[in-house]
DNA sequence: GAAGTTGTCTTGAATTATTCAAAACAACTG
DNA sequence: CAGTTGTTTTGAATAATTCAAGACAACTTC
């Protein structure tokens, strides 16, 4: 994806279009799920008068302009992914924090049903799968073996 | 649930029994879903002495022990329950931050099978559904009505 | 193509939840 | 009742994130 392509998704969500705003559009496409300071280590290079702030603050405008998905799994910090309005959920590994996207269970965002919703209107459903990926269990079958 | 029977509750996890433990286990059992600081508020008129950090510090034992679950919901800090065994799923309100239980949704842990695990090990499925509590409704609709 | 308005970025500091560490202390064992 | 082990207290440190004010740049209008 182009600078200039970035620049016109910037444009149609009514938003300035800033170096700062297309340069974490960029980061994000090469590497989903990442944190704040990760994005901003990978800004750095072509944008070296940035500071994590300017990161935090584009962060926040893209996520509320509805370009930019914010997860937040237990045990990391807020992760962003540019993958967004279909619903489909993650895979995170309890090791290193892995993330990897999961397509829909059963269907369309929610895609389930609470058996009880007690009074609450419903919006949305969030998944999380927990567990161990490849790389890590190689890593502790490598430890076991010793 | 008195204290004694708390008390057997921690000696049958292999813990020892000390004040602050069953005070913690005695507040979650009255307010569910909280957080330390409020946990550390429920336990200070009855152990004056107590600090914060003992708070945590009980928080983290008991988890470790399997007497309490630590849940982290988006926007929220770390809250505990003592219900634990049974693969619930929790309701958010994204107004207030209010939860309440919601039993599993299909089945028994994890109730939930992604499409495509992509050589991750799953171990567990978490599920939040987010919504508006009917507290936060009536003050929305209030709102709107002015 | 130039000036104005609006909103963004930079810089610096503050906040909140949580964790770390060392010494004082208390619970269970024999 | 004394010893050992593990817990709590006290105090400080850390990490992620947010707040605020002035400098600055993008889009609009002339």
């Amino acid at each position: 994806m182009t600078d200039a392509a970035l620049a016109d998704t910037l444009r149609e969500a009514g938003l300035k279009v800033t170096e700062p705003r297309v340069a974490v559009l960029s980061a994000l496409t090469d590497i989903p799920h990442s944190d704040a300071d990760t994005i901003f280590g990978a800004v750095l290079p072509s944008l070296p008068g940035t500071s994590l702030q300017a990161v935090y603050g584009v962060l926040a405008a893209l996520t509320t302009a509805g370009l930019l998905r914010k997860i937040e799994p237990a045990g990391s910090s807020a992760l962003y992914e540019r993958r967004i309005g279909d619903n489909h959920h993650h895979l995170v590994c309890t090791e290193c924090g892995a993330v990897r996207d999961v397509d829909c269970v059963v269907g369309q965002a929610p895609c389930l049903t609470p058996s009880e919703a007690g009074g609450f209107t419903v919006h949305t459903a969030e998944v999380n799968f927990w567990g161990v990926c490849p790389d890590c269990q190689s890593a502790l079958n490598q430890k076991s073996a010793d």
